[in-house]
DNA sequence: TGCTAATATTGAGAAAGTCAATGATTTGTC
DNA sequence: GACAAATCATTGACTTTCTCAATATTAGCA
């Protein structure tokens, strides 16, 4: 994928021209030292990127989440997959439709309760995901391109404990 | 604001009663793991935070960050504030009108260039981004409650390293 | 048994993101 | 200095995503 705007554009070609004048001079902002406004842009271009990685498998990282939960083994019902990823549960059956569509996942009759349907992923399903999973690496890889082992796990632990 | 889904509301209200297995059994899985899932969904909760927080000044933190960039002393034009927040320029002036409307801030003719328009806060936005700055003062708070200080800074800093 | 709550689903409507076209203006080149 | 190409803000169309309420089925409970 090409960046999204002409901006991005200017200052993804030549790093050496600060686009007249840079982003430097916003970085001392006091919205650039919130975790809110770090963490949003993060999430924004992490996403774009692996969204950009993963077009050739037609896939984005939202049906990405979901076929790797269903290839977790941990079994999750639609509800559970929901919450964990923060969807509503309307949004959940339009992405299962689409992979189970595909063939990716199975919708299976929970033998506790038979209101939900637990998900698993199909043969198919898991070498898609085997394929999706290079591309989201990679992506991270150039996410935290400027971080050192330690530091990403840092990050990570980080990151776990407060979304946890 | 009361718990954006029923699930949340099930797992908000009672922490002692883990939903049905609860989510612990996720937290081992491949995708918990990735850095691009942890930010989207540290963004996730703390934009619905944030925006609850926001509510009663009829704020959210999109519109909040646009007025956050005008009071910031930098003058910054549309198009730099659209790309230091990841905004397609159609809809920084769908921003910008609606906080021009309001009378928190302004758009003044830039000296150097007739076709770009730099972004200033009034009087009444000032005064706005002051009480707005609380409510997200306290929704990093509560967001980073389980870090101690120097933890919070070692967030903002490995985050800042990725972003910019 | 009957009452309340939870699950998946549908569908409507609002909000957000994407993209192309345009007028005014600037920049670069001859 | 004139001309072509690029840039900025703006508009409008369009798609995707989010949010909510309503519903049928099933669980749990008194």
């Amino acid at each position: 994928m090409p960046p999204s705007t002409p901006a991005d554009a200017v200052r993804a070609s030549s790093p050496t021209k600060p686009t007249a004048g840079g982003e430097e001079r916003f970085q001392r902002s006091d919205l650039a030292q919130e975790v809110a406004f770090l963490t949003a842009r993060a999430r924004g271009r992490g996403n774009a990127l692996a969204n950009r990685l993963l077009a050739d498998l037609d896939l984005k990282v939202r049906p990405f989440s979901v076929l790797a939960m269903a290839c977790s083994g941990t079994n999750p019902s639609q509800r559970e997959l929901g919450s964990f990823l923060d969807l509503d549960p309307s949004q959940v059956v339009a992405l299962v439709d689409m992979l189970e569509t595909r063939g990716a996942i199975r919708r299976e009759a929970d033998p506790r309760d038979r209101r939900s349907k637990i998900l698993v992923a199909t043969e198919a399903g898991h070498e898609l995901y085997a394929q999706a999973v290079q591309r989201t690496r990679e992506a991270e890889e150039q996410t935290l391109h400027a971080l050192s082992p330690a530091e990403r796990d840092q990050l990570r632990e980080l990151l776990s404990r407060i979304v946890f």
